[in-house]
Order: C-alpha cells, then structure tokens, then sequence
DNA sequence: TTTAATTCGGATAAATTTGTCCGAATTAAA
DNA sequence: TTTAATTCGGACAAATTTATCCGAATTAAA
C-alpha cells in the first residue's frame, strides 16, 4: 500500500523536461526534432510523449512543424530565456509552489499547518532553483557530455 | 491533461501526518484518540484514514488499542524522538530522497541528468528539514493554537 | 499531383492512488 | 456473560494518472 516511487513531478513533467532539453539541444544545432527522434533519445513512451509535446506547443514553449522534415524546435534565441519553472507551471501547474504540504485548503502565515514555515523554506528554494535555471545551461550540459538523458 | 494537484506527499501521507500529530498532541495530555475522533479533528475520509492508520501502527510509529475505550497513542517519552522523516519513510518509502528528478533510473555524481546538482541540493534540505522535525515541536505547536490541522 | 512523413485530436485502456463497505476479531464496560 | 465500541483485514469501487491506438489534418518531397 505505500507509493512505489514518491516523484517531484508528475510523469508527464519529467517527460516534458527530457522532451524540452533535448529539442533544445538539437536546436542550438540548427535541427529539429521528431517524435521519434525525442522518445528514442529520452526513453519515454511515444504516445503519451506526443501529448506532453502538443502541451507544450499549445503553452509556447515549442514550436511543431507537421510534414515531412517536420518536428519540434525552439528558436535558438529563446532558449537562454526559457526557464525550467515554465516548463514544469505548463504541466504541473504551480501547486508545487503554493500548495499546504500537508494538504489543507487554508494554510497561510496567519493559520498555519504545523509544517508551514518549515515547508515555506523547501519550496521558496525549490522555486528559486526553477526560475533560475536555463535551458541553455541544460541543454549545453547535455551537448558536451557532462549530463544524460537516458536510462 | 495537466495536474490537478501537484504534491510533495502522498494523500496517504498527508493524513498520515496530519493524524500523528494530533495523536500526539493527544497523547501528551494522557488521552487516545479513536479513529473517529481523528478524522473529525484532521477532517479526512474515514475508511482511507483507517487503513493509513493500520500502516502506521504496524510501522510501530503509534501504537492501537482495540475494544471500547480504544484507539490510538504514542508512548509519551518518544514523542520526541519520532521524527517527520520517520512518518514520511513508512507511507511514502526514500524515493523523495533517492529518485532523480527527471525520473531515470540510473542517475548518479558519475552520470548525472541535466537536474541532477540542482535537485540534490533541494532534496538535501528537505531531508535535513525531515529528519530535524520532531514530532514534539509540531504536537505542541497545534497544543497551544499557533498552528491547524483543518480546512 | 501524388505520396509519404509527420503532428493533432479523440476515444479508449491499463495502472495506480484514493476511497468505501462490511464482516471478523478484540476487549472494556454494563 | 452479554453487549457494544473499537480496530483489523479483505474485497471492491471511483478517480486520477499514465499509456495506447488510430484516423484526420497538414505539408514537404518525389
């Protein structure tokens, strides 16, 4: 009965940001990337990444070209302004961030949880590291082999 | 397709805790607390509340008492060395800690995912945050009305 | 113009988590 | 000793998340 795997972010998001930085790494390459391309290189199932992907789209965060040579890409200029946060709020929304650790439907400074303040912390830094984390530092991490997407 | 509710906890974790704390903050005072008197005071489905229960107490976090008069406790002197972490480990297991946070398998210092220092970091904190908190400060906090465990 | 490669979108299915129901077992109180 | 209050445990149901299938729409290339 308890949880196989306790995970950040939904499956969908931690698909959705494999999916995100290896377009963007293909990008920075001046090429695009099929789905096929995108679930062989990040491991993910094809039909559920291609809806996490047409989520993106539909948020801006990508760019879908239907047709031959057809795929998804990033303008190369964006990709130093695209922050992780973005991606993780287009698909998970910002419950992360605002939501009570323990589930209440009211807790603020003034009616606290027992948790709050302590929660506070984790997720203030949590947000931080999101919002100031780049896609490009990702996906330049990923090009010169330091970082993997698979397995 | 996006979630409803993204949250750092199991449901099953968040009325577990929430229920331990109010039977510590019962048993403090030399009382137990049946599982009705838990659901109404954490306001959380019964049935569910019941099973998150059993769990616990076979977990020996708390301790049940069956017949009337029954319920639940914890030993008043280990009220404060039961720690957050503890509760968390029992229903939701380590993966919080241990998982990667894109959600690959392998994903170490050696071969790490593009996340991998930054989420190490976050998730460092909050297990320090976990194993720090005691049950006694949270069951206190709600004792003397600073704190909530409803709505 | 035809063909083929691709994304889009809707329906559906499988897996997991959340939640309910109810009789059995236990045990204190009447 | 009987009754009633309680937890225990198994089966089941609902909701959500994860995943698949397939035809439609688009569009570049042949």
């Amino acid at each position: 009965m308890h949880r196989k795997y306790t995970t950040m972010f939904s499956k969908a998001c931690e698909y959705g940001i494999r999916a995100v930085i290896y377009i963007a790494q293909k990008s920075l390459n001046e090429e695009r990337a099929s789905l096929k391309d995108i679930t062989a290189e990040i491991d993910s199932p094809e039909a559920f990444t291609a809806k996490v992907l047409q989520q993106l789209a539909r948020a801006k965060i990508i760019n879908s070209v239907k047709g031959p040579n057809g795929g998804f890409e990033i303008k190369k200029e964006d990709i130093d302004s695209i922050k992780l946060s973005e991606i993780v709020n287009a698909l998970d929304g910002d419950s992360i961030y605002k939501g009570c650790g323990l589930g209440l439907k009211v807790c603020n400074a003034n009616e606290p949880c027992p948790v709050h303040d302590k929660f506070t912390t984790i997720r203030s830094e949590l947000r931080k590291m999101l919002e100031n984390t780049s896609l490009f530092e990702l996906a330049t991490s990923l090009e010169t082999g330091l970082t993997y997407l698979k397995r």
